[in-house]
DNA sequence: CCCTGATTCGC
DNA sequence: GCGAATCAGG
């Protein structure tokens, strides 16, 4: 692929607005991100613009003071950090957020599925190993992606890989058949 | 292991 | 000039 003036502004704008080299290599398309460095450094545009990325942390909440603990839920202690991408204004901002203390996490008897906290992932920023559940309206600018770790070779995670490819009816059948 | 940018060097 | 390979780091 060629360094056309086109490409090269469009490098320009997305490297000052903060964009990663790897998402700006899938933007431009038909480049790694290595090119892009390359380029970025043959071009003096030094130093990555810090855009003003913020960090917020981000507190789960707790259990409601009422709620039920039910036998197909365990309780666990975890602190969970996880860095998320996303969109605000022109820029891309890099979220810390932290997800402690009691977490719920559901143990299904038979299928060991686990509610996926979306990393709400734009179209661009999907890998081969990214969740692509669409979420929300693509019409509206909300929309995103579910981004969690999809399962080896699955375009889903395991959760979303679920709901994709059985009938939600036939797979209590199926467990029941498989617990016998 | 996932990712990031930086640098080198054969092409 | 280009970018894969490599390095160094989070």
């Amino acid at each position: 692929m060629n360094w056309t003036d086109e490409r090269v502004e469009k490098l320009k704008r997305l490297w000052s607005e903060g964009l990663s080299a790897s998402q700006i290599a899938a933007q431009l398309g038909g480049v790694s991100r290595n090119a892009v460095i390359g380029k970025v450094h043959r071009l003096n545009l030094p130093g990555r613009a810090k855009a003003g990325g913020s960090t917020t942390t981000v507190r789960a909440a707790k259990r409601p003071a009422g709620a039920q603990r039910t036998p197909n839920y365990t309780a666990r202690n975890t602190t969970t950090t996880r860095t998320v991408t996303r969109a605000a204004g022109a820029n891309l901002l890099k979220e810390e957020i932290e997800i402690d203390g009691l977490e719920e996490i559901q143990i299904s008897r038979s299928t060991n599925v686990v509610l996926p906290i979306s990393r709400k992932l734009a179209l661009t920023e999907l890998t081969e190993r990214t969740c692509k559940w669409p979420i929300g309206d693509p019409m509206k600018d909300d929309f995103h992606f579910c981004g969690c770790e999809s399962a080896d070779t699955s375009p889903y995670c395991n959760y979303h890989a679920k709901l994709a490819y059985q009938p939600v009816g036939e797979r209590r059948r199926a467990a029941a058949a498989a617990a016998r």
